[in-house]
Order: C-alpha cells, then structure tokens, then sequence
DNA sequence: CCCGAACTGGCAACAACGTGCCACTCGCGC
DNA sequence: GCGCGAGTGGCACGTTGTTGCCAGTTCGGG
C-alpha cells in the first residue's frame, strides 16, 4: 500500500522525521513489536504519537497471536517514583517490561521481524534514526535484541529492589562465603570474624536487598 | 589502506567468499572483537583462517590496552566434553568468554566498533554474510550484542554445572515459592502439599543443581 | 578523663530447616 | 487378593540459622 520506501537502509534525521516518515511503522506491528532502550526518555514522543488515537492493535500479553509488546530497558529506568509508576503502567496495558542489567548504548526497535530503526548517538543537533529493512540484518538485530530482553528480569521483580546500595568490599566477601555453601560457621573461620558477626553481616545483606530468606536473596544477588 | 569497499553494507555469499572479502577485517582488529554465536560451529572455518599465521594482534586480558577478545555464546556450546575444551582453550588464550541464558539465532561480530558483520540464516545453499560498515548501524549493533556479553555468565562459572536437568511444572512451583520468601510451612500451603513433601522437593532441587545451602541454590537456580 | 556512638563477640532462646523412620495409599503385574 | 515399588504425610530429633541481650572495645568529641 501506498508509497514505496522499501530502500534497505534509510536514514532519518531529528524525531519529527521519524514519525512522518517512519510513523505508520509503528501502528504496523502486528505481532512483535521488540523495543530496547535505556530509559523511557527515548522514544516517548514519537512513540506516544504514533500509537494515539487507538493505532495500536490491542495487547494480548498472555496469547501466542496478537501483537507481542517486548520492551528492555536499564536501571536508569527505575530512577525515579515517576518513572516506576510509568513503567508500571506500561507493564499493566499488557506489554511485556524487563530490566536488562547491562548497559544499553543505543535504543533500538525491531517490529514483526521485519523493519528495524537504530537511534544514532546524542548530541551536536538533530538525533539520527536508521531504519533498516534488509531482511538479514533486521533479523540478526532483533536475535540480539530479543537475547538481551530474555537475559533481561520482568520489571515486577525489580520495582521494589531499586536500592541496590553498592556493596562494600566485606560485603562481597561474605557473598562469597554464602555462595560457596560454606556453613555460618565455616564462613565465619574462614573471614576471620566471629559467628555472631558474620551473622549480623548476613543479616544486613539481606535486610539490604529486601530478602526474607536466604534462597531469596540468593536469586536476588545474583549479578552483584 | 587497499581498495576502497567502503560501501555501507555488503552482501557476502558462502564462507569462502567470507574469508576472501572480509578476511582481512578479522585480522585488523586492534581494540575490540566482539562475537556472538549459538555455539562454536559457526565462524571455525573464517575466522580460524584469518587468524592463521599470527596475522592477530596478542591479547591481553586484564588490559585496557591491547585488543579485547569478547565472545558469548549459549549453552549448546557446552553440550559435550570436546566443545568444552575447545571453550576453555579459547578462555585460556586470552579471550573474555561468556554464556548467555538466551538463545542466539544469528550470528554477529563487530569489530573495533568499525564494522559488523551478521550472518544469514541458514539452509538452501550457501549461508550469507551481510558486512555492515554505517557507523550507527554497527554502534546499534555493537550495543546490543555488548548487552548480551555484559548480561552473560562467564565460562568458567559454567563448565562444571553443566548438568541443568531441565526443571518440570512442579519444580517451577517450588522454586516460585522458594524466590517468594516463604517459609517452609507456608510453601507448603500454598502448593497445597505437605510439609515433608515440600522439603523433598526443595532437598530434591538442592541435590539437582548440587547446592549445599539454599542461599547457593538460589545463585545457581537463577535464570532457571 | 568521661561520655556516647558504633562495633564486636559470647550466650541463650527460638525459629526454621534437614532427614531418618514408619505407616499409609495407590497402581501395577502376577 | 497378594506382593511390590513409588510416592506421600506424620513424627521426632538433630542441625543450622535468627535474634535479643549484654558485656567489652575502639574512637572522637567535649
């Protein structure tokens, strides 16, 4: 329909640009619409316009048809109160939110494996958007795409634990001890302080992360 | 140096044709290789050949100069004892090997941040190979694919616990209430079973993935 | 020097977990 | 039915973890 526009690369430069030229784009996604960035600063505008007024199908998070809407985003995203109650609404409308630990450079969306758009870097004027539509690279971005949202935790786990206080160099070494499976006691020997101690230490780690049992602050420490 | 090929993107087709276009492009790596596959199969053939003949810079490691080797693969590389070592030959030399939980279904390398290079899909003749060299395409690529590598568990935490049995629907439910915080009792209750057979369950996980206390089976049992 | 805050370590009571033992049930083959 | 093996649940008891309390130590003001 309409226009051609199927040149395998096509640079776009500034947001406007990208939703009149690559708006529709979005409201196309039928059954993926893959979307990375590092927080929901990115993409809000042109996003937000081009899914108004009901253009988006309608979500159907627990269903193997419908448009599946996967997004990952960084810490950076549960910054703030604001942010977290954003995410939350977004997470409730049906998407599928995660929080990848690792660092996202660049945003990136890719829609029903089809059409991809990479945001260039920041700065020095108007932002670039490359919407890539060659079927090899497309599929190739979103096999990593989809990887890190995969690796990535469901943001409901992650709302609560945002005070990830950056452990101490003691803190990691009782971490240590408790993912050897050494005993308290063991442990304690082996740190060279008293049993006592090396409880209150563990108490504190756990108290930190928000855990009530150590399984779970095991599943919660993990990546430090 | 050389001819110019500076063309944005170059469609490649069969591995030999790989080599004898890009070949150099591996061997020119000064900063970074980054590399991602499924398993060790991929890229053995090219990429083995032009290394030949110490055409690669030395690696080191724990450098911040020098060229950083970073390769993440997934599990199925692990699958047998021969792939194992060839792993850990690779994490010998030098190279920052990981594992990621998520699949990976295409195959990527960028290198130095300067170009990528994405593999096709496989079958029906020749695999082809897509050289991208437009730097916001290769620095949304490189940031995905960092993500992965960032995200991954590294080698060495991996080789022992190759034996992940592959959990049932009862032993999700357990490892649900066990990441919840609950207690034995109320676990138990909650899954509607009793409270011996529950700890069998747990004690039954804990053996599973060879954890000597619950904190140690909550690391391991991340990312189920 | 004295005080208080922060920390440590010992003790004890308690809660939670780990496991052996046994009785019971269910399904299967004979 | 009978025997058998696998699985369950109850019970008891030992081990491990959790916490409050208190005495002792260290450090830095006042």
């Amino acid at each position: 329909m309409g226009h051609r526009e199927s040149a395998d690369f096509v640079t776009l430069r500034g947001e406007e640009e990208l939703v009149r030229r690559a708006g529709d784009l979005f409201a196309s996604a039928r059954e993926e619409f893959l979307c990375g960035a590092a927080d929901l600063v990115t993409w809000s505008g042109g996003v937000n316009a081009a899914f108004a007024d009901g253009k988006r199908p309608p979500l159907r998070p627990g269903r193997h048809d419908g448009l599946a809407m996967r997004k990952v985003y960084t810490r950076r995203a549960l910054g703030d109160p604001h942010s977290e109650r954003r995410l939350a609404a977004i997470a409730a409308s049906g998407a599928q939110v995660r929080i990848s630990a690792a660092p996202l450079a660049r945003e990136a969306i890719v829609i029903d494996r089809r059409v991809a758009i990479l945001a260039g870097s920041e700065g020095r004027g108007a932002r670039t958007y490359t919407v890539v539509r060659a079927a090899d690279v497309v599929e190739g971005i979103r096999s990593l795409l989809y990887a890190t949202w995969e690796a990535a935790d469901d943001v409901a786990d992650c709302l609560g634990a945002a005070a990830l206080p950056e452990l101490d160099e003691e803190a990691r070494s009782v971490l240590g001890a408790l993912s050897a499976g050494l005993t308290d006691e063991a442990a304690a020997r082996r740190l060279g302080m008293s049993l006592r101690t090396y409880r209150r230490r563990v108490a504190g780690l756990m108290a930190a992360v928000g855990a009530s049992s150590r399984f779970q602050a095991g599943v919660r420490v993990r990546g430090r």
